[in-house]
DNA sequence: CATATTTAAGACAATAATATCTTTTTTATA
DNA sequence: TATAAAAAAGATATTATTGTCTTAAATATG
């Protein structure tokens, strides 16, 4: 339920019921109303990758367009900061392309990652 | 002057002056008033590395703190994306501490970078 | 020394991000 | 079937970021 997911991370109740909202009518995860209900990853959320959360949520090219916000950077002409930063950038957005919400969850529960709880 | 700096990367004048003077109070760059004024970069400047700039304009805890914006994450109990997004992470982090203005004013006067003008 | 030109400083405004509140819909169960 | 518990939806409010405007201070030059 929200209120059991809001309260360890501090993050307000309403406002993370919306983001919740939202990731649920992106399918990307589930929900139910009623009592009972409350927010649940099935078999096919667990496969969805890092990187559609944050599609959702702020839109990808947040985090892919030119770290200087110039318009014309690219790999032909690239801004003085693209070619020293894209090796790690890239590596940041490969795993989130890559790692899967079943990914970290289980980081989770064998015990290499921690979530306040 | 501001009025050149700000027109080629479509910021607006009364912005980036803002932002320059910030700069200059920490003498990051320099600036010299009155007619024949503006800004602009002496030698010591030019040592003064990448994240100094970040540090004045936004705080360097805006890059380097927690992605997940946990407060309790670190090494001996890292967020399920700290080890994940960690390595590349801290090579932006590593590049823009050691990185200088004149690295990359040279890599613009050399041809192997652009910026628009 | 008067004037024009530039940055400095600070108040103010607009926009975007974050957060809240209220009402509706769904559903379990007494 | 009535009630309570949960998410859904949408309107509204607050705060932070981005952007603007006005006045002051400094300086070059006629």
């Amino acid at each position: 339920m929200v209120k059991n997911i809001a309260r360890p991370i501090n993050v307000p109740q309403a406002y993370i019921a919306k983001l919740l909202q939202d990731l649920a009518k992106a399918q990307i995860i589930s929900s139910e109303r009623g009592p009972k209900g409350g927010f649940y990853l099935d078999e096919i959320n667990l496969t969805h990758s890092l990187m559609s959360i944050v599609n959702v949520i702020d839109g990808e090219e947040k985090l892919s367009s030119c770290i200087l916000s110039l318009k014309h950077c690219n790999e032909e002409k690239p801004c003085p900061l693209h070619d020293i930063l894209s090796p790690s950038r890239n590596g940041i957005l490969n795993s989130l392309r890559t790692k899967t919400i079943k990914d970290i969850a289980m980081e989770v529960k064998s015990g290499n990652a921690f979530l306040p709880h």
